[in-house]
DNA sequence: GAGGAATATTCCCGTCAAGGAATATTATAA
DNA sequence: TTATAATATTCCTTGACGGGAATATTCCTC
């Protein structure tokens, strides 16, 4: 039964683990940036910056925008919405009907004992 | 200002990041499971069954509750709330308001030039 | 208390990812 | 075309992490 149950993308999750590229991918919500800028805001050198954005950018969290000698980043939504209706199907687990549901296990096994 | 957006715990991201542990997260959202139920189920051996829950229960993304010889684990809400809020935090993004505001920025920088 | 089941822990090893430094690439302007 | 700014890429090294195997621990039963 179900099957319904979106698939995380586990890459958007490893990546999204890396402490600086979510340090960056905070900065980029609030609208698109130049690597230069990412780099300066975020005291990162320029190297590590793009290595993280390639990541980001190959995993589809980013995309590129070239405008002459710059490359604007900018969030993309999908693996958000991606992120968010995985979450979503945890409804339950994070209702907490769960401790109850435990205490039933609980039961279930002693009686098993007998 | 701000400092209302959530507190992502990145270790909860780089802890649910793994293969094996994401996996044992979505066995365990139909209920407890003792640890050899899960290295069954998964089949995993015990020894890496055992680290990989240590990881998630350091990570206050599973508990531990101990019954006789064996030790049930269930996922806990927390984790998930706030994986939850924070992803909402992502609603302007993920409605992608964002590529209008993109263009916007590519105009602004056009007239810096002249 | 001895034996055995269930689980946790330790040690060792191989892999992989991130940072640093240097260099390559692309585009602009003169 | 040369110099320069912005960005990407490569090479190297190091540290963290996961698996395998062995062992320790805890608890039950007899």
């Amino acid at each position: 039964m179900s099957g319904k149950i979106p698939d995380v993308n586990m890459t958007t999750l490893s990546a999204l683990s890396e402490p600086n590229r979510m340090n960056i991918v905070e900065l980029l919500r609030e609208g698109p940036l130049t690597v230069g800028e990412i780099a300066d805001q975020l005291g990162l050198r320029q190297p590590q910056t793009s290595k993280h954005l390639k990541v980001l950018s190959d995993n589809g969290i980013v995309e590129v925008q070239a405008e002459a000698n710059r490359r604007i980043y900018k969030l993309r939504p999908d693996p958000f919405q991606a992120l968010d209706s995985w979450i979503q199907s945890f409804r339950s687990v994070m209702q907490e009907r769960f401790d109850n549901l435990d205490d039933y296990l609980k039961e279930l096994q002693n009686k098993e004992k007998s």
